[in-house]
DNA sequence: GCATTGCTTTGACGCAGATCAACTGGATTA
DNA sequence: TAATCCAGTTGATCTGCGTCAAAGCAATGC
């Protein structure tokens, strides 16, 4: 069972690809010192259960590299997709001791723990994290409410446009550029996952995807591949007012 | 244009009927003393717009009596409901400068409002404040994402009953009683208001209401108010699988 | 008393997306 | 070389909820 390469990590926070958008953005050099004093790194495999919900969690994180889930199920097995966890985002909740969602690596993932105690000891002493956890939490809330508005409201067509197009954003700012023009990305979820995020069924998102490449709003290459040849086309298609709902 | 009473509230913090569930639970004497001096009250009558979407909001502040929905609106009309603000819930942001949903009053409202500028440098000089306020958040994230699971993944039917349990259970909470056996309580929302929080139409609310009436599992007197005998069949028709979701 | 208005209920019908099922193509294993 | 597996695609059919339309009912005004 291979693990990622933790050894490309240095494990000096100065030169951490997340340092200036994850909980610790905002530290100081001191601060951060604590901080490395209680962190440790942790690997997992694409499909690999970071915890299941209802689990002791001892531990809160930040994704470094690669994308993890959040996901409820219902007794029946229907399930929904609640957050896509992509590098810099934070996972676990300070005074809560049970996981509330399975997390599951959906690429491979590496995360930068803390020991929940020590965490939450250094967030009382340090107001710089707890604010910039209040900030990430506030924006976590808009996202899932504007994820609210697509489950309610929109077409299956609509919500694959959707996905696409936070995917492809997301994916630019990752590489430092906008999402304009001509995009390409890989899609780091299977049908079956974007079926779980979108509240759909699997057949209905591949039907779906080969309708908006039928109609020339993506191309595909292989299964997971996608081309946008006009972004603002997608952005179209996905029924959104702004261009992003980029608020201040 | 009749006002709510203002008069019957005391500007006294101590005597306020939120005093332990707001974001100024966690306040000492002195803090309290600093937050009275930026307050002041406002009221709002059933169906008035406290803020639209996209507009300045120099203002955040808690929900004193009453009950205020968030509502996000696309082009063409199509509506959601992303949040139900009851007694002691925050509205607003800070550091944001506009408002980001539709925020209006569904009963007669009373909020109480705090400069946003004053706030905001309240808030860093005050950790308490910071502190209540991201446990605040992280509840309505977590109630954001049940909510998801049932716009994603719940049937009309199980929507309703989720919805009226959750109505049924906050309501017993601020008679301070727990929701068992036999509750009765009134609706502070229209069919259409219902409609717009589950993803429905009204019309599909309405027969999924006449059909749990038929079956028993709720009576209605008047269009609003709801006796419901047996308040665990209730939860069981919302297809939840814990008792109502309490995690610590 | 009667008309108006706003909210709600109920019926008839249609459709988007679910369900059930067969099949494709690439990767892995034997 | 074929056997197996898995993710994905596509087709046929079904159904829950939306849409359109009409009517009920309580409150309000004249």
């Amino acid at each position: 069972m291979p693990q990622p390469d933790l050894q490309t990590l240095s494990p000096d926070c100065e030169s951490c690809p997340i340092r200036h958008r994850a909980v610790c953005a905002r530290c100081e050099t001191d601060e951060l010192v604590r901080l490395e004093q209680i962190k440790y790194y942790r690997s997992y495999q694409a499909g690999q259960t970071v915890i299941w919900s209802g689990d002791r969690m001892d531990f809160v994180g930040s994704v470094v590299t690669g994308i993890a889930t959040l996901t409820q199920t219902m007794e029946d097995g229907r399930r929904q997709m609640v957050g896509l966890l992509l590098p810099s985002d934070f996972v676990g909740r300070p005074g809560r001791q049970a996981a509330a969602y399975d997390v599951t690596a959906a690429t491979d993932l590496v995360m930068c723990c803390f020991r929940k105690k020590p965490f939450e000891e250094l967030m009382i002493q340090t107001p710089h994290i707890a604010q910039r956890l209040l900030e990430m939490t506030l924006d976590e809330l808009d996202a899932a409410r504007e994820w609210m508005l697509l489950l309610g409201r929109k077409t299956a067509r609509e919500k694959i446009a959707s996905l696409l197009s936070i995917i492809a954003r997301r994916d630019a700012s990752l590489k430092l550029r906008s999402a304009t023009g001509h995009v390409t990305f890989d899609l780091p979820l299977t049908r079956e996952e974007m079926a779980d995020y979108l509240g759909l069924t699997l057949e209905t998102v591949s039907r779906q995807m080969s309708a908006l490449k039928r109609d020339g709003v993506i191309g595909l290459e292989g299964k997971r591949h996608i081309m946008v040849p006009d972004f603002d086309k997608l952005v179209e298609e996905a029924g959104d007012d702004s261009d992003g709902g980029f608020l201040v």
